[in-house]
DNA sequence: AATACTTTTGCAACAAAGTTGCATTCTTAA
DNA sequence: TTAAGAATGCAACTTTGTTGCAAAAGTATT
């Protein structure tokens, strides 16, 4: 844990640490708020949207797009981790159900053929649908 | 326009039909922000709230997931608005120079294989990069 | 281990985004 | 034209996200 962010040449803090156990604990990816409630007592908000947006940065965690205003996080992968940037490139699964989100690492993005004059720089899927738990 | 809304049960009113002009004269996507700068002098922020639900519960339009807690809305395609539920399959695209989200309309989601277990219902995708008026 | 330097944190204050209840106004259909 | 129902505006509120700055903690150096 204390690798990973001095991998990342960040300084190794108690909040930092704390956030990083949190995702590493977690079998889903995890809004802003899913922290707050976990360790609000501990660690002040704002240090919590910073302590991400260093993540996001670091590439340690990569951000999962909504239309529900929850902005999801999850860990990267190690190479994400050590090159800086991202190397992602699975999909992501949202239950209707649990309401979950979760990294499907085993399921690549298929290509896509876009129009002409315009350049893909990333790519993001997500499935909604119900997952194997809920089933 | 009016016969959108009639198509779709909802009563004609004045602030439904100008939200509505203002997606059908637009190129890209909307947000709500985008949406009260064109009209907040005339309707309430709440009012536009509210139709931009009523509008996506009816399949007039869809919401397009985000990173930047920006959701943008589109008008959807007629099969849509006839049917009331979604069948847009298309690809978004939203470039990072201009940040103008659009509908690549003839640009199709292509196939994915989820693992064993998982039921699919949606599936979204969105491309970043540079589009071609950035290019 | 003590020091100096740098980075991070917490707090306060603020701004922006989104929600809810209710009285008034507008639509629709009889 | 009228009555019933639906939509709107307003106020009040909650939640979410941002910024500046002083205090605290971390890091590197001696
Ligand atoms: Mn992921
Ligand atoms: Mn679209
Ligand atoms: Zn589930
Ligand atoms: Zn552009």
């Amino acid at each position: 844990m204390e690798d990973i962010l001095k991998n990342s040449a960040l300084s190794v803090t108690a909040s930092r640490k704390r956030i990083l156990e949190i995702f590493l604990a977690s079998d889903n990816a995890l809004a802003h708020q899913d922290i707050e409630t976990k360790c609000a007592d501990q660690y002040d908000r704002v240090t919590i949207y910073r302590t991400l947006q260093t993540f996001l940065e670091k590439g340690i965690i990569h951000n999962i797009p909504s239309t529900d205003n929850m902005i999801r996080y999850a860990l990267c992968n190690e190479a994400c981790i050590t090159t800086g940037h991202h190397h992602d490139n699975h999909v992501h699964f949202k239950c209707d159900d649990c309401g979950k989100t979760v990294c499907l690492d085993d399921v690549n993005i298929p290509a896509v053929n876009l129009p002409k004059g315009y350049t893909m720089k990333e790519i993001n899927m997500v499935v909604n649908g119900i997952c194997k738990s809920c089933k």
